[in-house]
Order: structure tokens, then sequence, then C-alpha cells
DNA sequence: TTCGTGACGTGCA
DNA sequence: GTGCACGCCACGA
């Protein structure tokens, strides 16, 4: 199991960092769904888990998680939640127009 | 080791 | 336009 759990171990870590990437060359006034982040990191059917990657992140982190939405254009946090306010706010701050909840991704989404 | 869970996506009624 | 079911991937108990 060593030289498979070695690698294994290593593809995962790549792929959280990758999405890091991927997330961090999104540019200001744009955003991208998760499933569009993970494809990009090489993960076609990893939507999920680029969600999880991002809740891993450190709340002092410079990567613009904000700038990453669910493919309805939602944001999928709780509506209650500190990270829900802040990711609003952020979004709102950089120009992108959030309307009923809702963010036009025909209009905002980012197209590398 | 196995099972359940989660910041999702897509297809279909 | 909306809601439901199934699929994918990684992690924790």
């Amino acid at each position: 199991m060593n030289l498979v759990n070695n690698s294994e171990e290593n593809t995962a870590e790549l792929k959280k960092q990758r999405i890091w990437q991927v997330v961090h060359s999104i540019p200001e006034g744009c955003v991208a769904t998760y499933g569009q982040v993970a494809a990009l990191a090489g993960i076609p059917a990893g939507a999920r888990f680029a969600g999880t990657s991002l809740k891993g992140l450190p709340k002092d982190t410079r990567i613009p998680w904000h700038r990453v939405i669910n493919a309805q254009g939602k944001l999928s946090l709780p509506p209650d939640s500190p990270a829900f306010k802040e990711q609003l706010r952020r979004l709102k701050s950089e120009g992108v127009l959030v309307k009923n909840d809702k963010i036009s991704l025909s209009q905002f989404q980012w197209q590398p």
C-alpha cells in the first residue's frame, strides 16, 4: 500500500493546490463556478471537491474564494453565515451585479 | 475498512 | 423556470 498510498496523497494534495491556483487566477470583477474551477484543475466531476477545498482555506488567505459560485449563479453558503455576507460584499465591491441573490453568469463568468 | 456527508453538476419530468 | 434523483470525489467518525 506504500507506493500507491504515497502517490495518492500527493495527487490529492496536488488537486487541492491546483484548485486554489485556478481560483487565484480568476480576474477581479469575474466569477467562476465550482465545476469550472474543478475542470480547470483537472477534476472533471470534482465540483463538490472544489467546495470542500475552499472550505479548508484559512480566513486570512489571499485567494479570492468569493469569486467561486455554483452553476445556478447563486452562492452556496448558508445565507445567515458571516462568509456569505462577506462574499456578497466583496463581489459587489468588485462591480459584480447581484440581482435577487443571483449573478448573471453570461455576463460575469470568467472565460479563460 | 466501511459508511455517511458535503460551499456541486447534469439530465429529466 | 423549478424540483428531484443520481453521479463524482475526498474526508472524518
